[in-house]
RNA sequence: CGGGGCGUGGCGCAGCCUGGUAGCGCACUUGCAUGGGGUGCAAGGGGUCGGAAGUUCGAAUCUUCUCGCCCCGACCA
């Protein structure tokens, strides 16, 4: 491609809503431009990388033996009735009606239609196991889309779907999913780990997630030191302390505590530690009540555990501080479990103090000693709390540390949920109906692009791990408008490298060296060749790797077979 | 949805408080110079200030309504 040929500016600035490098870089370098909120266009230069990444995952798929279709975009409501997630899935569902006025809505995922297809197609047991997967756009409106095409609303997904007649196999389907992920992953140059997961709107039990590994990462995934232990924060197990708990050496007193609201604010004041207060939180319940939940000051409560106990609403909603004084009497800040008429969830940390302290449900009010099974009844233990670092891991070995990830891929054994729902069956053996074992697999496609961009970039700009850099080579001449002996020179091996089927950029454009050096930065291509004269002169170019800080000089024969040793295909 | 903020040439912003008919940088066009890390000088094109209504002799500026967007929290590839 010849640069002076590509309209699509470079941007010294960028919208002021650009806040992920990611997002700024894309913009920048003019991979992307936005249409609306979450809506955005790939450009030639983004389309490459975005096509670069398909080729991959199309190619590791097509190896597992995974088939390859492509679904609509709209779906018919009647099957997302049929699956319950009609009324279930919420306003994430764009929805619309036709002129007919029948329902639709744009795919959010495409459980309901895949399943349709397979009771329709699949009749025997001998058909299985089988994997469809398709490359498409999806829609789901998100609460807030941010980040570029990291969270956007239309974005690009690679959805896999397979259907088993057992659960050995379907965990056998599973395993070469996870297997055609690491693959898939690792050419792409990324560095990333899989970890375990809740299931979410989706469902299942089994089930993991591939985390490209960045500070922006939305995601915190914790750790094992000394195994290959790593999971999503949201399900990270927080293993009961060991040790018992300690016998009560005070009577439990109220003090006053004013104007203190929060744990930094309480132990300040008492001086005592956090982690020796306790902190309460009132949630909605699934039946108009408040739920309790109590955890060490220290610690953090976890949506995820907790709104899958019983009693409590799913999605967990806090209480409003309406709902706080009507329950306790107290605003949210001096609240506490002594006296609480309801349920109360107490994790396993908070439930091993003796002696704690704990808001008195009385403005300004707080009691310290206080001490479970004495002033207050035994508590209901339970798991619900964000692990730590330094928490020991719950694989038995090591402590865990936490780090960022950016959900990229999302592995899934969902069992009969859909297929029972649908009535998705074949014939056994016997001859009778046997509802069939799913699997599905994600992959958001248009996110690694944004992923591979957090992982890799310098203060420059982008630097593409080589699978995915929109073309291998730039060549870069100087004064090419001017000197014929340049232009020669650049269009020579420009045509040279391209016939020899390397993928090659040639900046050609009438600008300033400057110019020229910091948008090849900002694009980022891995290999670069500048052309100038004065090297020229001596019969040489220069060559220069993306990740590298120096320059070689190299004779101008010698830069294809160079080039041709250093690119990794 | 709850809390905060912003809408002024393509982008980044100033002007608004204290109404007087719109300005700066980048980008773009033309010319001359320059030519190894976003060059210099000169000339130019482009906005009616998100929209509507109102107050006023006069509104980007004040008032009301409305639309859109962004940021912080609960969702997901």
């Amino acid at each position: 491609m010849r640069l002076s040929r590509y309209p699509i500016n470079t941007l010294k600035e960028v919208p002021a809503d650009a806040e992920v490098v990611s997002h700024r870089l894309m913009l920048r370098s003019g991979m992307i431009r936005r249409l609306a909120a979450g809506l955005y266009t790939w450009l030639p230069l983004g389309l490459r990388t975005l096509h670069k990444v398909e080729r991959i995952i199309r190619e590791e798929m097509d190896r597992a033996g995974a088939l390859e279709c492509i679904m609509p975009t709209v779906q018919p409501a009647e099957l997302w009735k049929e699956s319950g997630r009609w009324s279930k899935y919420g306003p994430e569902l764009l929805r619309f009606k036709d002129r007919h006025e029948r329902e639709f809505a744009y795919g959010p995922t495409h459980e309901e239609v895949i399943t349709d297809i397979a009771r329709r197609e699949l009749r025997s047991y001998k058909q299985l196991p089988v994997n469809f997967y398709q490359i498409q756009s999806k829609f789901r409106d998100e609460i807030r889309p941010r980040f570029g095409v990291m969270r956007a609303r239309e974005f690009l997904m690679k959805d896999a779907y397979s259907f088993h007649a057992d659960e050995a196999s379907l965990a056998q389907g599973y395993r070469a999913m996870f297997d055609a992920y690491t693959r898939m992953f690792t050419r792409m140059g990324l560095n990333f780990r899989a970890v375990q997961a809740d299931g979410g709107s989706i469902g299942g039990s089994v089930t993991q997630e591939f985390h490209v590994l960045a500070e922006s990462g939305e995601d915190a995934i914790a750790f094992s030191s000394e195994d290959d232990y790593a999971a999503n924060v949201e399900t990270a197990r927080a293993l009961p302390p060991r040790e018992p708990r300690p016998a009560a050496a005070q009577a439990m007193r109220k003090v006053a505590t004013p104007g203190v609201h929060t744990i930094a604010e309480l132990s300040a004041f008492l001086k005592v530690p956090a982690s020796a207060c306790v902190k309460t939180l009132l949630v909605e319940g699934s039946a108009g009540e408040v739920v309790a939940f109590v955890v060490r000051g220290d610690h953090e409560l976890n949506a995820v555990k907790a709104q899958k106990l019983p009693g409590v609403a799913n999605p967990l909603r806090m209480a409003s501080a309406a709902r706080v004084r009507e329950a306790t009497g107290a605003d949210p800040g001096s609240i506490g479990p002594v006296g609480f008429e309801g349920t109360v969830y107490v994790d396993h940390a908070a439930a091993q103090l003796g002696d704690f302290v704990c808001g008195a449900n009385e403005a300004d009010m707080h009691y310290v000693g206080v001490n479970w099974g004495r002033d207050l009844p035994e508590p209901l233990r339970e798991d619900v709390r964000n692990v730590q670092p330094g928490d020991p891991s719950p694989s038995g070995r090591g402590t865990l540390r936490i780090a960022r990830g950016i959900e990229v891929g999302h592995i899934f054994q969902l069992g009969q949920l859909y297929s029972e729902a649908m009535n998705a069956s074949v014939l056994d053996e016997a001859g009778k109906a046997l509802t069939m074992y799913m699997g599905c697999y994600g992959i958001g496609v248009t996110r690694v692009v944004a992923a591979a961009i957090e992982q890799n970039h310098d203060d420059q700009g982008i630097v593409w791990p080589e699978p995915l850099a929109p073309y291998q080579v730039l060549v870069l001449p100087l004064n090419y408008q001017k000197s014929s002996q340049v232009q020669s020179c650049a269009d020579r091996l420009y045509e040279d490298l391209a016939a020899t089927g390397i993928e090659v950029m040639l900046d050609d454009r009438d600008a300033r060296p400057g110019v020229k050096f910091a948008d090849a930065d900002l694009i980022g291509i891995p290999h670069r060749i500048v052309i100038g004269e004065r090297s020229l002169a001596q019969g040489r170019v220069e060559y220069r790797h993306r990740r590298d800080a120096q320059s070689a000089e190299i004779a101008i024969a010698e830069a294809l077979p160079h080039l041709e040793a250093r690119i990794e295909r």
